[in-house]
DNA sequence: GATATTTGACCTTG
DNA sequence: CAAGGTCAAATATC
């Protein structure tokens, strides 16, 4: 176990090292008259890496968890979360079963508001494919199933659901599983016919690929971490759009520029254009199939919600341990921790 | 004709 | 066995 979790937590290391050292060339690359795609490729890379940094510790949360507490409520989660579809990493830190949650996935969960009389939640970026709709039994709306259009020209696996919310019809609960490995920037985000003409004028849920512009929709995100339980798990858009422009956006141009299109915000929850997943923490689960769901909150919350459990806090390192230089980590860890309430 | 959506059937999981 | 998730044939749209 101790073996285990070592190489976990080297494993993280790398990551954050190598987004780290990608971050610097992206920076390098600021300075010098560059083309879009070699630092599309970068800013890509690095959130490759920090995203399986993300996994990793997921994972971790995870295990700890399936070892030490189980609450069991008759709600299934809101987030649940099975395994990291990033990278062999965190394959190598499942353990069995061969169930359906063993699938790579990972899922987060957004609120889309559709405001100034626009139909259907928004475009997010990606190009979507509808290959199924079905009635859940709790919920008054059907569920809709897309999957990413390039998942067979490019193998992309993401998938997302969509479901209007019974609260406020007016709102889409959006589920994105697995991330992208077509590349938004370079092709989906021309969002091809598919998504903008072919809209049908049908139906509920579905309506969604309709795709007024971006700019005139705004984004409310579900505030996931209004939760008083927290744990790493509890991250939300808002949080990991304040991580990520306090990584980046800031001090680079040509990010910030990028986040004045589609791709990154820089709005808070209070009006958020649409973050994409890309660049969302997600919430994971982890490896293991938690046997007794939690309540709603605590499915939210995903992780479980002891301070003591939090794999965060498991996760007892500091960067200076391993010879990264805050300044140049942009992964402010002290302000990532900060999002917790117990991780003072 | 190519591509997207619909929808009933089938599969997997708990 | 029930429910959720996915498949795939039929259908619609461009």
């Amino acid at each position: 176990m101790e073996s285990e979790k070592s190489w976990e937590q080297d494993a993280l290391i790398n990551e954050l090292i190598e987004g780290m050292e990608v971050a610097r060339k992206l920076k390098e690359d600021l300075s010098l008259p560059s083309s879009v795609d070699s630092r599309n490729s970068l800013l890509q890379k690095i959130l490759s890496s920090y995203d399986k940094a993300l996994v990793i510790l997921k994972c971790n949360a995870s295990i700890s968890n399936s070892q030490t507490i189980h609450q069991p409520s008759p709600h299934p989660p809101l987030l649940s979360v099975q395994t990291s579809p990033l990278g062999e990493e965190a394959e190598g830190l499942k353990h069995n079963s061969k169930k359906r949650k063993m699938t790579p996935k990972w899922t987060e969960q957004v609120r889309v508001t559709i405001e100034n009389g626009v139909e259907g939640p928004l475009h997010d970026g990606y190009s979507w494919r509808k290959y199924g709709q079905k009635d859940i039994l709790s919920a008054k709306y059907p569920r809709s199933y897309y999957r990413c259009t390039f998942r067979k020209t490019k193998g992309c696996c993401a998938t997302k659901q969509v479901q209007r919310s019974e609260e406020d019809p007016n709102a889409f609960d959006i589920t994105y599983r697995g991330s992208h490995t077509c590349c938004k920037g370079n092709d989906a985000v021309v969002t091809p016919k598919s998504e903008d003409t072919k809209e049908k004028p049908h139906n509920n849920v579905e309506s969604h690929h309709a795709k007024p512009s971006q700019d005139s929709l705004t984004v409310k995100t579900e505030n996931i971490t209004a939760h008083p339980l927290t744990s790493f798990g509890c991250m939300t858009q808002d949080n990991h759009h304040t991580l990520f422009s306090s990584m980046v956006l800031e001090n680079d141009p040509f990010l910030r520029s990028l986040s004045q299109t589609s791709l990154l915000s820089t709005n808070t929850a209070e009006s958020n254009y649409f973050v994409p997943p890309s660049f969302l923490v997600h919430e994971f689960d982890g490896v293991c199939n938690k046997p007794c769901p939690d309540s709603d909150v605590a499915g939210i919350v995903s992780a479980d919600t002891s301070a003591t459990n939090s794999p965060i806090f498991d996760f007892n390192f500091s960067l200076h341990s391993v010879g990264i230089d805050d300044s140049y980590f942009p992964f402010n860890a002290c302000g990532l921790l900060s999002q917790f309430p117990k991780c003072t």
